[in-house]
DNA sequence: GAATAAAATGAAAGCGCTTTCACGATTTTT
DNA sequence: AAAAATCGTGAAAGCGCTTTCATTTTATTC
């Protein structure tokens, strides 16, 4: 608040200790080189001659400069930040998407800025701006309900990797999870055992990946010609108490079926409660599957079989894919394909 | 790449769409004033006349300003940006902090800036450099192996709010939580339910929350008159893996009990499927509970009793207080007292 | 070796905003 | 009514870095 600029650093010398106080121009005259010169050699923007390059690495470790990332921003563009568009930062499935994002990006010197979306459309424009006007220099966005002309439209200020959808554009790179595969995947393991009647409980349900699963379920019923149920179908909302009210509601309505797939891990653990609610046993009453393979599924009880989709890798790739995008480079990896995770909470049709 | 500046705005107009391209001198000049004034108004720093504020007002409705944090960050020093140091990302606990946290400065206009540090004391302090080069205004710290010294020092250059410790030093705040009296209630609950024999899966050794809530664990044993065994405490790391084998290994060396006490929820669920894998049910045989009361307890099967911490209210607290430090109001909130809630896994020794 | 092209470098102009400084306009004081 | 204190305001100087532009060096060519 009373910060006297008298002897200009003096007062911050004193508080900030450390870093933070050595500036590029005190570089430059340790270095006795312009300032231009530092520039140029810390951002390899131009050939520098290997004197003035070798004196410069001397006065930065000397003086333990390190750049400003703020001021950097204002002059030149680039943060070496990258917005992050979640969806609500203390879900279990993209919180581990946010620790491979974090972890790929520190790697490379970057950081990430998280903003929530919580399945808005409107509340994620609002996360754009905000990301725009901090001057990230990439986005990554992980799902949402965003339009995917916004997200164009976006791609031509910065580069923008998406997860799942299946989008291109120039300066876009989409990253799209097999969601029907890993649907039909699930269904067909519960066919396989012999079930018959299964219960599909829904993600939202205008949500892409929810259409998909129920897509793979569908598909996975008529390979094995058992006809589409719509009552066996419970819509949710990826949480766990919407897992625990369709079941409530299914059996209220005297439903009767041998297994659950629910569209992520969260709603089958509501499921499971749900079941057990009514005193039916998994699995040897009821099979029930998830999707997702949160790490938690491990630990139910009885561990829940789930769709592996990894969304830890999932952020992995995403963040190396936008460095790539910002590197020039051409983005290539591509989301591992779904995998049958079994466990204990399926299993064959009881046979009394 | 290519930004031409020549008629300055032309060629971003074109690009960054809505919004960024308009600066405070554009509105200063539609207002008829000087940037100066502009900028008193936005900042309320000193007093402008009425009529001025109108016309200014106006002027930024009209144009869509909206004020870069970049720019300000470099200028005056706020940056309306708050560090976070969290352990991490993807932690169920630390992620509802993380959500109330993002609430409340979001509300107030800030954006939080997250970082890991992994319970690691050398990462925890390079969080705080690039906290610190990213100009943020203040930061929170969620718990932590940080040392008192180095917070200490580091709220003299900023504000900063640290949970899970008593610490009191001028710009630094604490909130703590009290997990003596968690653990007490905990372990008092299942006294009361006629158990004598308690195991307390403890978390990691060193860290203060854990040996709180050891300590509360033996407060209650004393109190009931309970000796204190050392066999009955195993040791964990707060991870659902280690509740798991924390069980195991008590079964393989025959040890006897009749109720286990977590340090947290996660370590709970392990133990409960270390249970469930023995043949033991929950609460008839064992009686089980944790600590935190995670949404996940809830759905737990059967639902866990757990002490209630709300990791969501402490962000939302940590977030005010800092943004009270930053006002130059003093933080008066507390962390709530910790609450006992009792679902179906625990119960009264059966009786056989 | 003079003329020309290419490379390396420095000076200086910003990026968008804050803040000090100084000055004219009011208001208060004696 | 003159002098002093107060207030509102604009001009201008940065914040720390990037980047254009012009200049100096150095390398090439005939």
């Amino acid at each position: 608040m009373k910060k006297k600029s008298l002897e200009p650093g003096t007062s911050r010398l004193r508080s900030q200790q450390s870093s933070q106080v050595v500036t590029l121009d005190m570089v430059a005259k340790m270095a006795g080189v312009s300032p231009s010169t530092v520039s140029r050699i810390l951002n390899g923007s131009a050939v520098v001659s290997e004197a003035k390059r070798e004196s410069v690495d001397i006065a930065v470790a000397t003086l333990g400069f390190v750049p400003n990332p703020v001021a950097r921003g204002l002059a030149g563009g680039r943060t070496l930040s990258i917005g992050v568009i979640t969806q609500a930062i203390d879900s279990p499935f993209y919180g581990l998407a946010l620790r491979g994002i974090e972890q790929e990006l520190d790697r490379a010197g970057y950081s990430a800025l998280y903003v929530s979306g919580h399945w808005d459309a409107k509340e994620e424009a609002k996360c754009i701006d905000v990301l725009r006007s901090r001057r990230v220099d990439a986005m990554i966005v992980l799902s949402g309900r965003l339009s995917d002309q916004v997200l164009k439209t976006c791609a031509k200020t910065m580069p923008v990797v998406v997860t799942g959808r299946s989008l291109s554009a120039p300066g876009l790179f989409s990253l799209n999870f097999d969601s029907f595969e890993g649907g039909r995947l699930a269904t067909q393991h519960l066919i396989d055992l012999g079930h018959r009647r299964i219960v599909f409980i829904s993600g939202v349900t205008n949500h892409p990946d929810a259409a998909e699963r129920l897509r793979g379920y569908r598909a996975a019923l008529a390979l094995a010609g058992i006809s589409y149920d719509p009552v066996l179908v419970a819509s949710g909302d990826f949480r766990e108490e919407s897992g625990l009210r369709a079941v409530n509601q299914l059996i209220a309505k005297g439903q009767k079926f041998t297994a659950i797939f629910a569209a992520n891990d969260q709603m089958a653990f509501g499921a499971a409660l749900g079941l057990n609610r009514h005193g039916l046993r998994v699995p040897h009453d009821v099979s029930l599957i998830g999707f997702d393979d949160l790490p938690m599924a491990m630990y139910a009880v009885p561990p829940l079989s789930s769709v592996h989709e990894s969304a830890y890798e999932l952020g992995c790739l995403a963040a190396i894919s936008v460095l790539q995008l910002l590197n020039g480079t051409k983005p290539s990896g591509s989301v591992p394909a779904p995998r049958l995770v079994v466990r204990e909470s399926s299993g064959p049709v009881a046979t009394n």
